[in-house]
DNA sequence: GCTTGTCCTGACACTCAGTGCCAAAATCCC
DNA sequence: GGGATTTTGGCACTGAGTGTCAGGACAAGC
């Protein structure tokens, strides 16, 4: 690694811990660019150099890191997953994979926590954490006190999987009824449900 | 509904049909607001009034609605569901239910279309998209060409969810380590998979 | 029909995120 | 050390979104 190289990973670290400082304090609306770039002493201009955005503060290196480890632990060539395995064991291989490197990485909490007190920066994930929170709260509640809190999460997690399923089969050929969409999206799901 | 009401409707109406149709043309990211309330013959300021954003005007009807839809759905009040139910028949019945409210509104197929067309516009469903459809693509090509697309983007889906809610339950307890979660979420997919 | 209070609209100015551009400084390679 | 290349900072710009305020449209009462 040579210094050049170094220099800018200790500028990238600088601009993070200072940025991730600020939101844990003031919020993620309330701390500005200006505040950011000010407090870790570098430029405005250069701070975009390092992070295409302010909510690439939050969503952790940037665009593209995320999708490349889902499909790494899925595919799961450096693991050596024997190729007979079923779907399931596939799907929780890879989910232990992908939880297990998120979780490796100190930042991560610090994220979770900002994102857990501020409304604003959970936006920086998207809006589907609301509509999740939603649906698993109904979930809960149509459940009734006897079922716990993860499987609500689940079923909400499913429900929504499988209605973007749903948009996806039924926008190739929308005259016909969503209901045939919903059909096909539950066979696909049969034996699991 | 009173004269004021119907008006305030009708400029609705016409900010969302003018400004559908300047994304579809030009881009959503190519056309800025100016352009569509000169478009639209409102001003810049009252555009706001009417939408909080420039993503509202595709994800319909600002936010909550959607939520609120999906909450409805579940609870199922409405449809007067047999409180004995099982859990895989209330999603089942919810999917139904949202995926047909959404499918009989027509601007549903013209922000359906602008979103394929557009990356920029998918975005503003937010990031979550980009990393289904990674995880999709892995899933297909895990599982070679006998099985088909609708699995892989359910799998995909259900991934994610799982993803989710191992979070969740970690950032409860962060000290442990992250695999006691994923082991906490499998029990709870347990039986569906 | 006219007044009065309420709500809606347009206009202006402002903050902040993000980008293009260019000159100066730092780094690397020889 | 000298020259090529990369990085940086400064500046100006666009575009999104917000606060404020005066003026106009609406509903209700007389």
């Amino acid at each position: 690694m040579s210094l050049r190289e170094r220099k800018q990973q200790l500028v990238r670290d600088a601009i993070w811990d200072v940025a991730i400082d600020l939101f844990a304090r003031k919020g993620f609306d309330a701390t500005t660019v200006d505040d950011i770039v000010e407090a870790a002493g570098v430029s405005r201009r250069s701070f975009f150099r390092y992070f295409s955005s302010k909510t690439d503060l939050m969503t952790q290196s940037g665009s593209g890191r995320y999708e490349a480890m889902v499909t790494e632990a899925i595919l799961g060539s450096a693991r050596g997953r024997a190729k007979g395995s079923t779907m399931g064991e596939v799907l929780r291989g890879a989910v232990l994979d992908v939880a297990g490197c998120v979780a490796a990485e100190p930042r991560t909490l610090k994220i979770l926590e900002i994102a857990a007190k501020y409304p604003e920066a959970r936006a920086a994930f998207g809006r589907a954490g609301d509509v999740h929170e939603a649906a698993a709260g109904a979930f809960r509640r149509r459940m009734g006190k006897k079922k716990d809190r993860v499987e609500a999460s689940l079923l909400a997690g499913v429900m929504l999987a499988a209605l973007r399923t749903v948009f996806e089969v039924w926008f190739e050929n929308p005259r016909q009824d969503i209901s045939v969409a919903v059909e096909r999206v539950f066979a696909g799901l049969e034996g699991w449900i």
